[in-house]
DNA sequence: TAATTTGTTTAAATTTTATTAAACAAATTA
DNA sequence: TAATTTGTTTAATAAAATTTAAACAAATTA
């Protein structure tokens, strides 16, 4: 099929498009290829195979094979099995807000599991050194500020925790409905 | 003075929670030397200069600015002048809640530009091939499928800023409060 | 004003990350 | 079973980032 005007422009539009998404997807960690491999899948009304895919980014197919790993472990992409097909397709999610969703509860989880060790962990310490009467002063002064430390920090893991499980149970909609409210 | 037994011990509880503090940062882009700045930081009780972190982090003094300015661009870290010092002092902001709050709305706003810019783009483009009636009907169609995307990629826009600005305002706590709720 | 201190910029070196071609393994087909 | 297709892993290469020493500029002090 010949290329005529409006098609060529449409595709140009989705280019700068598929670029922002990618760009976009830059600020939270992802490479700007495995952005576009998104991008691409976002505008495609079929699901694509590696090979499509590789086409439309001009990468090799171990690169898209990667990029398509990492955007299958967040979730934005699926895999997809097509009838009569051998090769894997993949789809993107297109809900902006729900990959925004997957994402946060993912960071912010790994987050609070990270710190939470590290607290457990230093917790007893200065409980103990806290309470030894032995200790000097300097050293049990010390302990006792770095545990309203711990106690603050314990707060804000709760905080977190309470904010992925409203993003990820969707109650954070009744707060921040995803439709404007009429005036 | 002499190094002693609990102080040794706290010494190294900090160390932790300083490596536990830079693994989190490294989940949200942040170099795992800026995230240990922030980590000594942190921990001291009096405000820093250059070459007090340089000694702490084991980093030359050139690295130590620049991971400052990228601490104080994130607002995780803030200048403050001290009497009679010519020295650059620098402090951490504690509160892990208002970093985390300023770096949401600072990545939203980043993203919703971005991607604002490229929808004003398109959708003129878009809206022409959809109504221009010697377009071939292909065309037409893609246009209009588009213009889908880009309503849904608006209300996408609509919700993160109303997100955002929730969070810079500190109603999102009227929501998720910060101390945890009695039962 | 000259010397010193302080912080940043620059340019080179190092380290890390990303990319790819080729090798490989698993599944499918002939 | 042999040949082919498909997707991943590996090892080498290429690209990007971090880090640092040295040069620099600005401010301060002697």
């Amino acid at each position: 099929m010949e290329k005529n005007d409006p098609s060529k422009k449409i595709e140009e539009m989705q280019d700068v498009l598929i670029s922002a998404i990618a760009q976009t997807m830059v600020l939270y960690g992802v490479t700007v290829s495995v952005g576009r491999i998104y991008g691409v899948l976002y505008f495609s009304d079929a699901p694509m195979t590696i090979d499509e895919i590789k086409e439309e980014v001009a990468m090799s197919k171990a690169s898209v094979s990667n990029g398509l790993r990492e955007l299958l472990e967040t979730e934005m992409v699926s895999k997809v099995w097509k009838k009569g097909e051998r090769k894997d397709h993949y789809i993107a999610e297109k809900d902006f807000i729900r990959n925004l969703q997957t994402f946060l509860v993912k960071k912010l989880r790994q987050e609070r599991t990270l710190l939470y060790k590290a607290i457990e962990q230093a917790k007893p310490v200065f409980r103990d050194i806290a309470q030894d009467e032995r200790a000097d002063e300097t050293s049990r002064e010390q302990a006792k500020q770095n545990l309203t430390h711990l106690a603050e920090a314990e707060q804000y893991l709760d905080w977190i925790m309470r904010l992925s499980n409203a993003m990820e149970s969707g109650e954070i909609f009744t707060f921040i409905p995803k439709e404007k409210e009429e005036d």
